[in-house]
RNA sequence: GGAGUCGGCCAGACAACCGCGGCGUCCGCAAGGACAUCGAGGAAAGUCCGGGCUCCACAGGGCAAGGUGCCAGGUAACGCCUGGGCGGCGCGAGCCGACGGAAAGUGCAACAGAGAGCAGACCGCCGAACGGUUCGCUCAUCGGCAACGGUGAAUGGAUGCGUGGCAAGGGUGAAACGGUGCGGCAAGAGCGCACCGCGAGUCCGGCAACGGACCGGCACGGCAAACCCCACCUGGAGCAAGACCGAAUAGGGGGACCAUGACGUGGCCCGCGUCGUCCCCGGGUUGGUUGCUUGAGCCGCGCGGUGACGCGCGGCCCAGAGGAAUGGUUGUCCACGACAGAACCCGGCUUAUCGGCCGACUCCACCU
């Protein structure tokens, strides 16, 4: 019924208040092209943003592909992550990698983040 | 076949699986789902011009400021395009050019150089003129027996030393007061002549830019991407324009001024429109819909025009997001894939770009 790799519109972030509360309490892991800022969240599944700011890229082309290749692996992995509303900022390193690294890169992020503590359980947040 | 010029076009292909956005139909109480279909570019880019659209007054007068700049067309408009003229480059097809006015006025030219604007003489050239120096001849006179010497006058030659003549040549410069040649002259010079150049003259051709012939005389240097003059153009702000709905509320408290006032109004003045206005304190807001894609649109045919383009008929619908879709992976093939991603919409310009296709034309070589 429901496909597993789906990538509708309640898995994003869409609004600037959703930005907003990931700036502050959230687990940050870093990777070479990405980092990704994470907090678990009440809806049901896992929802992604996407930051790629002109620093890491000057051409649009660039960041389409950066941004594109996070959500096409984010889908497929999308079932691993729970209910989580996750940050990914791309870095400037990310412009020179191609296709298949990125993809490498963000099944091993998707995976660290999967095995952090469950929602809901110890925390991350400190106060 | 080789080299080249101009114009037009394409921008890896196919398949499978998994996705994303719009519109339509259907299912579902809803969330959502199914099916069908469409889904980046020639530059989407730079934001350099021009327009549409929206609001300010359906944008008016003057000044200021800015833009354009051979002529005539095309166009909604343009700084674009087409045709023509002139100049330059190329054997040629063709290519390139901010290309109006320097007798309206003001100004500028560093360095070098003799001299830089109604200029100038450093080297140089000139013995025609005046003076000097020097050599010769003649005459006069003085001295001497004489050879000869002194002085003076006239005359012939030499000399550029002074007064002076010249601007051809050298040299400086981005530029030196038309160029080349012949004549001419003391040497020279538009001083004279021929050709070229030049001209605010006359006639002819052309809508015009301009061209041709005749005539004239050598005067009027260059720079207007210096100010400027002339002609034409330009109101401002931009889709975060603007409109609607919802939420939040309240038209809270205090003070000042009732006008030659404030705001609209972001160059200034006028004009026009609106209104009680301004200051302080306190409180509050950033969601949704629309604008948003049918348009100076694209394709085909016909007609008019050298052409840009225009007119007529027929057909087509060709992204519309909004934390921002238009993709990912794999396989096969080949010429192994460049620059690069719509954000209100068009017309241009400019810049980036692997490679390929088509058409017209030019030059060279060869064959018949």
């Amino acid at each position: 019924m429901n496909a597993p790799a789906r990538f509708p519109r309640s898995a994003r972030l869409l609004s600037a208040a959703d930005f907003a509360a990931l700036r502050s309490g959230s687990r940050r892991l870093s990777g070479r092209c990405y980092t990704a800022q994470c907090k678990p969240a009440s809806g049901s599944g896992a929802r992604l943003g996407l930051a790629v700011s002109r620093r890491v890229s000057k051409l649009a082309v660039e960041r389409n592909r950066i941004k594109r290749i996070a959500r096409d692996s984010f889908r497929r992995h999308r079932h691993l992550l729970g209910a989580r509303d996750i940050l990914l900022i791309a870095n400037p390193s990310a412009a020179q990698a191609d296709n298949a690294s990125l993809h490498a890169e963000l099944d091993q992020l998707w995976q660290r983040i999967a095995t952090l503590n469950a929602p809901g359980a110890t925390g991350t947040m400190r106060g």
